[in-house]
DNA sequence: ATGCGCATTATGTCTATACATAACGACCTG
DNA sequence: CAGGTCGTTATGTATAGACATAATGCGCAT
């Protein structure tokens, strides 16, 4: 027994097999680095890897116990539309269907937490060997834009972004409605299809930087493993 | 500076500031071990951490570059319908609509690999305070029930499973969807009404273990941060 | 009995050193 | 020139020892 994979395995293996079930402490870093014959920090590393995977649930003092709720963690790639449909071996092109300068309705300025004031908005149709795929409804703000704005009919609002603002933090959000009148017709659905809705806010360290609704054409699937 | 955590900080504060811009090759772990006066270790967790986000991308002798299309990463915490319920301060119910031993459909034995055989078929509504809010189908292998069969009218067969089955890996696909008939008259929503749907197969270390369809009531939302 | 404070203890992290491993690229050979 | 070999190099991992930190729960005092 070596690696800490090996341990991770081990250990893993000993909760499938329940001779530690759902709840319960086991031994410390300690004793598992004797047992197994590695240093502690060998033992360390494979159960915070566990840790973060939900399988354990960790605390000073108190120790490592298996999670008893196993709300199981997966991680997915945040999509990029040009990476999946390039993906799947079509390919990508862009339409833009909308550049103004505006007031944000309050659902995106108070979502982004900026005081009220003009951001410019497009609305941009994603296409995949001439298909639509997704239409983008998306508020920037100004300030993080050059003056002379990038041509987003040529480059995507997501990739200008990616190239020349800083990382972001952020949050996103999946969820299931029906397609409106606007976002039917980009798609080329009936209005009211089903369709599979992203939404995802950034933030730059210092202030907001964009709000983005995708709206993806029926018959997209998330998916990952676990 | 010393822990790994502000080693991470600096090095995430040096890409956003295009110090080190998306593509380029940054120091190596001895070069910034010296330059922040750390140990080698501390800066191989801190950039570690970083590829595991997708920010950076790290090769042997290759070195470590800057992710240039930063597909980043976002964990989501694998959904537990009655943890759901209550989180949102609701009380769980759950009503078991059908149970039947029966042969699963092709897209459900093939998804399993399972030789074709029959299988615990259950349809059950789960309630938050007495509101229909998810509709779940799922399929069992028989093999890893008991004889006496739990009572599945009282604990859901998630649980039953988080409990009493070994762990598991498997995948897990998000999608949008129009209700069935079926699903609209238990969600007591108008058919062909937007619904978000979870599909997960989940294996057990020797065999396939469920196959479940969670179709949930429309409003549903899946976020996480990144 | 109740509440506060501190000793104990398990995990978290850092250091210095060493060896393992992957892979680029130069060099050597047919 | 093609192709294989091998040295170099950056990351990956292991180790022993040490200190940091959090939090449990006991013991003491009120």
């Amino acid at each position: 027994m070596a690696g800490w994979e090996e341990i991770r395995a081990e250990v893993m293996a000993r909760i499938r097999s329940r001779t530690w079930p759902p709840g319960a402490l086991i031994p410390g870093e300690e004793a598992l680095a004797l047992e197994f014959g590695v240093a502690r920090a060998t033992v360390n590393r494979a159960l915070s890897e566990l840790a973060r995977t939900g399988v354990l649930e960790r605390r000073r003092k108190a120790g490592t116990r298996v999670a008893m709720m196993p709300v199981r963690k997966a991680t997915l790639d945040i999509p990029v539309i040009r990476a999946e449909v390039e993906a799947r071996g079509d390919t990508y092109g862009l339409r833009l269907l909308r550049l103004e300068i505006t007031r944000p309705p309050l659902s995106v300025s108070a979502r982004l937490a900026m005081q009220s004031e003009q951001m410019v908005h497009l609305r941009t149709l994603h296409l995949a060997s001439g298909r639509p795929c997704v239409v983008e409804d998306r508020w920037l703000n100004t300030r993080v834009l050059p003056d002379p704005m990038p041509d987003f009919a040529q480059i995507s609002a997501n990739e200008w972004l990616v190239a020349h603002v800083s990382f972001t933090t952020g949050d996103i959000a999946f969820s299931a409605e029906a397609a409106s009148g606007a976002e039917a017709e980009a798609l080329a659905v009936p209005e009211g299809a089903a369709v599979f809705v992203t939404e995802r806010c950034t933030w730059s360290p210092d202030e907001p930087i964009t709000w983005v609704r995708l709206v993806h054409a029926p018959g997209y699937r998330l998916s990952t493993v676990f």
